[in-house]
RNA sequence: UCCUUCUUAGCUCAGUUGGUUAGAGCACAUGACUGUUAAUCAUGGGGUCCUUGGUUCAAGCCCAAGAGAGGGAGCCA
């Protein structure tokens, strides 16, 4: 204990967090304890209160003997409440726990009328919790969920810090479209009714606050690469947007991305990096949310038991965790992809809603059907046809192929994509010509090609379909404090 | 955006071929209980059956439109 004191008499509490005092043993030390109340239990002598500060998935139990509060007082400890709580450390007479807080006084912050408070000591279904975005990380779920998503987004600083990269900070606002990555969110401070006309009737963005069309970002690759042709190895980290309206468990609007970029790397140093990244990030959670990973598997093994038998997983969470970690991603092209899934009997057997054949891009079924049925492992898929994918993606002597991958994960999908990027000026060119892309709009990119131009590639991750993965959630919208998916900005 | 399922108490749901006063569990309130673990037991309060319109003697139930939500697909991370 760091202070406690006797003054004339008094006892001066000191404020710990409930992490730091399950970690104690007790000493019938003076403490005070601040937090929000899950619950309480009555008997005719004694009362117990559960208390958590969310400092950790676990509670405190405070001790209430008969005499000791007003009646007052302890009626409005009511699930919700938030409270602060006086009194000795001392150790459990009860099974639950090793230590409690026998209670000297309770201090009430916030009441929470239990008629009102629509979080009852109850379990409460996930869509639920979404319509009450405001008061759902104060549920045991959430909250581990948000630790987790914490220690994460940490891990991700560590690695890239501990491995040389520095940590680039790309535009929100863009002015260009140059991936075409879909729809954009315009940023505009033009009214929206009557705003300024050209001649021809369009609207004159020269007369916008940056003087052209801007749009939030759908991406940092391309100012991405600008710092690493300077700075060798960087990485940005933050918001994303798109417009799109999709309504799926596996897209947001805004999400956040993790883009790392590195020159001098190929394609294999890519996938080295990607495979060596996620496996460091699981392990990560693994090692430093064992408390909130243990917490979610008895949540998931709750659910799964509601499921008929076939719907089942194999592995719990942490073993589904490990099993990332300590196997090797197969690796393998598109072409080899394309010929396991013509051979195989789903396909054979007309399993498949959509054709296969070289060229397609592949579908989600048959991902899954590799990474889940085949494989049942992580896959890095390479060298796809350069029509299904980007423009600035290096181009393969065979003229047919460019150098992506993409990595799949069983159960989400696709949480990693990346290549090698074309670093020939002239082909880089050609490309956005064939795709369409005005030169004007990106003429600093193609610069970078034409001085010192370099090999380099860089990936992106999905951080949200990551701390999907490691929570064993199925909804992305229960991985981000405050979703943003079409018609719904609420909190 | 397409396909599909759903919307009944604070929450999760049941509600028979359309028929009298719409039910349960949990939560909540009150009481009981000498240490509980989302305690237990007893009692009690609590409803715009998503909205609008229609069919019918009669609609929670049938029909139409709309709104919202879930799941799947596409797009992708």
């Amino acid at each position: 204990m760091r202070v406690i004191a006797h003054l004339k008499g008094l006892l001066i509490y000191y404020r710990m967090q409930i992490k730091e005092i399950l970690g104690l043993t007790a000493a019938q030390q003076a403490i005070t304890v601040k937090g929000w109340v899950r619950t309480k239990r009555n008997s005719a002598a004694v009362a117990f209160i559960a208390i958590n500060d969310g400092s950790t998935i676990n509670n405190i139990q405070a001790v209430v003997n008969e005499g000791s509060i007003p009646e007052e007082t302890l009626k409005l400890v009511t699930t919700g409440a938030c409270i602060a709580v006086h009194g000795l450390l001392i150790p459990s007479q009860g099974q639950g726990q090793s230590v409690e807080i026998q209670v000297n006084s309770i201090e009430i912050y916030g009441l929470a009328d239990p008629e009102k408070y629509p979080l009852q000591p109850k379990k409460h279904s996930l869509e639920f919790l979404r319509e009450i975005g405001h008061l759902r990380p104060r549920t045991n779920t959430f909250s581990a969920i948000l630790r987790i998503r914490h220690a994460l987004a940490f891990a991700i600083n560590t690695y890239f810090n501990d491995h040389g990269f520095f940590y680039l900070h790309t535009p929100i606002i863009t002015g260009s479209d140059a991936e075409g990555a879909g729809e954009m969110f315009r940023v505009t401070t033009l009214p929206a009714i009557n705003p300024p006309l050209t001649e021809d009737g369009k609207v004159d963005y020269k007369e916008d606050f940056f003087g052209k069309e801007t749009n939030l970002t759908v991406s940092g690759q391309l100012e991405g690469e600008l710092g690493a042709l300077a700075l060798s190895k960087i990485y940005t980290f933050g918001p994303t947007f798109r417009a799109e309206n999709s309504n799926t468990t596996r897209h947001l609007a805004e999400f956040w991305m993790v883009e790392p970029e590195m020159a001098f790397f190929e394609l294999t140093d890519n996938m080295n990096l990607a495979e060596d990244f996620t496996k460091f990030l699981i392990k990560y959670a693994l090692d430093h949310c064992a408390d909130d990973i243990a917490f979610l598997e008895k949540r998931l093994l709750d659910e799964e038991k509601m499921k008929k038998k076939e719907e089942q997983s194999e592995l719990t969470l942490s073993e589904k965790l490990k099993f990332v970690t300590e196997n090797t991603f197969k690796r393998l092209t598109y072409t080899e992809a394309i010929d396991i899934l013509l051979q195989s009997k789903a396909h054979k057997q007309g399993k498949f809603n959509y054709p296969v054949a070289w060229g397609i891009d592949l579908q989600s079924e048959h991902e899954r059907y590799l990474v889940e049925k085949h494989f049942k492992k992580p896959v890095i898929l390479t060298h796809y046809p350069k029509e299904i994918k980007a423009f600035y993606m290096k181009q393969e002597v065979d003229g047919k192929t460019v150098r992506a991958m993409d990595v799949l994960f069983p159960g989400i999908g696709e949480i990693i994509g990346g290549s090698q990027r074309e670093d020939d000026y002239e082909k880089l060119l050609q490309r956005t010509k064939e795709v369409g892309i005005e030169e004007e709009s990106i003429w600093w990119y193609l610069q970078t090609r034409q001085f010192g131009s370099a090999p380099h590639s860089g990936f992106g991750l999905g951080f949200e379909r990551l701390v999907l993965f490691v929570t064993g959630m199925s909804n992305i919208r229960d991985v981000i404090p405050f979703p943003r998916t079409p018609k719904t900005a609420e909190f």
